[in-house]
DNA sequence: CGATTGTTTGAGGAATATCAATATGTGTGG
DNA sequence: CCACACATATTGATATTCCTCAAACAATCG
């Protein structure tokens, strides 16, 4: 057995503890092929807080899971301004968007300690070619999370700020709730000028949507933690200033 | 040979007529497996304004190149709105969305009369087995397509609509001059509630942007016929309002 | 503890949505 | 080909949202 591969028992017991359960690589596929993709990961490696996982324009050499901690994605754009692309926390996957050309098109960067698994690429692709199933679940994961992300950045472009907001909590606690965790409370990992920058408006006017929403008594913040209160009340924020087409 | 494939000469015009060259699937791949994939792509097939070529929920049966006309896809949201994805133009490809989970997770409508190419899906599939480079240049596609859609709006999300409405002219022309078309006239077949929807903005602020660059000069308009007369300083337009993270 | 970094709060102004009215274009039947 | 109805686009006046600038406040780290 190669250096790189380690042995089963190991390796179940890491992605048991990976919490990536349904949403990770191994769903849809049987028995001896998540074993023999469980082999190719990594057991999880500690990631300091603004460290990056890598850059955009690195050669994809793996992909990545977010183990513990959080991680931001972030592109330059044409213009050469960073545009924040999204949020991970434990169970995302982070990488996948560079699996087409096998170039990363986004920097990850940690927003705080955390730890992290690695797929390492080329092995992940040799397998592909043997395990029939598994391309499919790779490109229904591509395709997922592109169009999860697109959908939310696109949401966000026709609502209000007080609709922004909401629709980012929300949107996080559902993401727990896929984790079978509790939908709230939500740790706000990221700077709010990283919120600022992912959700197109300034840090002031994000301060004074959050001072608003516990006024309501909608979310109660703690420093980086936002417990939700109201949750249906949340939900109906998030649908505010989203324009009604004209016909 | 079976019915549904086409003789060799045939396809050899089809597809040097179809204007897709580099953009289309064939690119990166051997003379042969050109060929192979050529027999699979159906004659060009008119289209109506109006008519959709496929909706959101349906299984994905093929993918679409746009020949003539003008195409555009919209997502049914989570607050059950309709969002403009894109606009299409000859030479596009249509449902690579969909290619992950087989499934086309939007809705693509005829903006005006044109010719639509098809490529069974099916038939493609188990080209992709076959041919090893074939599948690569798929992925490279589809995460481009969703790229080059994701990037245009992300930094949409930031800018001014003046911002927004130079960027949208600007990257138009450049997939003008991409297929080796003029820069301009641009045409835009879609209706001013489709720009508003895709831009994030109200139909009566198109037509006041629309109005300030003509009296700029920067663009004429006759009906939906754009034509770009000082490109540079569409360029600049297009930057302005692209807010500078803080910090 | 200072120094630095990040966050909140306030006052004023610019951009853009909203509402309402008009104009232009497009298709249909006489 | 014209006249009408209907859809689409433009224009204007007003209201609102959100950004800008400026300052105070809190947290973090050496």
């Amino acid at each position: 057995m190669p250096a790189t591969f380690r042995h089963l028992d190991d390796v179940q017991q890491a992605c048991s503890h990976c919490s990536l359960a349904h949403l990770c690589l191994p769903y849809g596929l049987g028995i001896g092929d998540v074993k023999r993709l469980e082999t190719l990961v990594d057991a999880a490696k500690p990631i300091a807080r603004g460290t990056e996982l890598f850059v955009q324009g690195d050669k994809l050499t793996a992909i990545y899971a977010v183990d513990s901690g959080a991680m931001k994605t972030s592109m330059i754009d044409a213009e050469g301004l960073e545009q924040i692309m999204g949020f991970y926390y434990p169970g995302d996957l982070l990488g996948l968007d560079g699996m087409g050309d096998e170039v990363h098109h986004c920097t990850a960067t940690a927003l705080e300690d955390g730890h992290i698994c690695r797929i390492p690429f080329d092995q992940l692709d040799h397998l592909v070619d043997e395990v029939p199933g598994l391309r499919r679940q790779l490109m229904r994961l591509m395709s997922h999370a592109l169009s999860d992300d697109e959908q939310l950045l696109l949401t966000l472009g026709r609502k209000s700020s007080e609709g922004r907001i909401a629709t980012l909590l929300v949107s996080l606690s559902r993401r727990r709730l896929m984790r079978n965790l509790s939908a709230s409370p939500v740790r706000l990992s990221m700077k709010r000028a990283d919120l600022a920058n992912f959700l197109g408006m300034r840090i002031e006017t994000i301060s004074r949507v959050l001072r608003r929403l516990q006024e309501c008594e909608i979310i109660a913040i703690d420093r980086a933690v936002v417990s939700i209160l109201d949750f249906p009340a949340l939900e109906a924020w998030s649908a505010r200033g989203a324009w009604v087409a004209d016909q």
